[in-house]
DNA sequence: TGCCATCTACTACACACGTAGTTTTTTCTA
DNA sequence: TAGAAAAAACTACGTGTGTAGTAGATGGCA
């Protein structure tokens, strides 16, 4: 399978993956072992769903240790989740606006956060 | 069925209630004929998606015209959406910073945003 | 008043996802 | 080197979603 430029992981791959990033690369094991404990599913769960990733072509086998096989991410977190993100403001027609608009009501937004998007901003510019 | 709280709409769902929420409300065949000509669903998928919204307590029958019943909404856009975005900043552990980052990074988010954000901030605010 | 259009109610089905069991292979160790 | 431990490979299955067909009821009009 060929790495899609817009792979988008659905709930449990992307636990999944966040977790073979964190680890870099790893066995099916160490990925499971990775998870938070309150939200482990069983060894195989694991694997069938690194063997979907897999199809997907979000991740490979590196190599192998012993007789277990290594897994790497094909997909950066910075891409998987610019696509959910993507992906989600198409709900709104690509607008951005209802989201912001929300995150500003909710109160999930302060000041401080507008000044730090504001140099982000600058940042972003400047380059 | 009651109407739920916190209720999140699939795609195809809420692409119906968003016609419902402008018509307020409407038949089937006025719902479906709502819907952008490019991906308008045939009658009687609208019909299932409808008893759906129906059994999960997002709609009602409120009258019933001919033998047509009539639809309208049982939750509002605000509300529905809300939810949807609650939900999705789920994915980052409840933290909206990847999303905002993302926002920024991708250009999304401009200057002038900012500075409406920053006009709604103090709106809320005041109130 | 009978027929045709329309609508309702019900059924069907494929695919994706979350979840995990079973069987087979491999490797380590006593 | 034989058995145990671990992993791989494969199979299975319930649920939600998108999609739509079919059969039967209803109501307006000729």
């Amino acid at each position: 399978m060929k790495p899609p430029k817009d792979f988008k992981p659905t709930r449990l791959e992307l636990e999944l993956l966040e977790a073979l990033w964190r680890l870099g690369s790893g066995s099916i094991r160490e990925i499971q072992e990775a998870l938070p404990a309150d939200r482990r599913p069983e060894y195989t769960t694991v694997q069938t769903i690194i063997y979907r990733l897999e199809e997907k072509g979000a991740v490979r086998r590196a190599k192998k240790i012993g007789n277990a096989h290594i897994f790497e991410p094909l997909v950066s977190r910075q891409s998987a989740i610019g696509s959910l993100i993507e992906d989600f403001l198409g709900h709104f027609g690509g607008s951005h606006e209802p989201l912001v608009a929300h995150l500003v009501e909710s109160g999930k937004i302060s000041s401080a956060d507008l000044k730090q998007m504001e140099k982000l901003l600058q940042e972003r510019r400047a380059k």
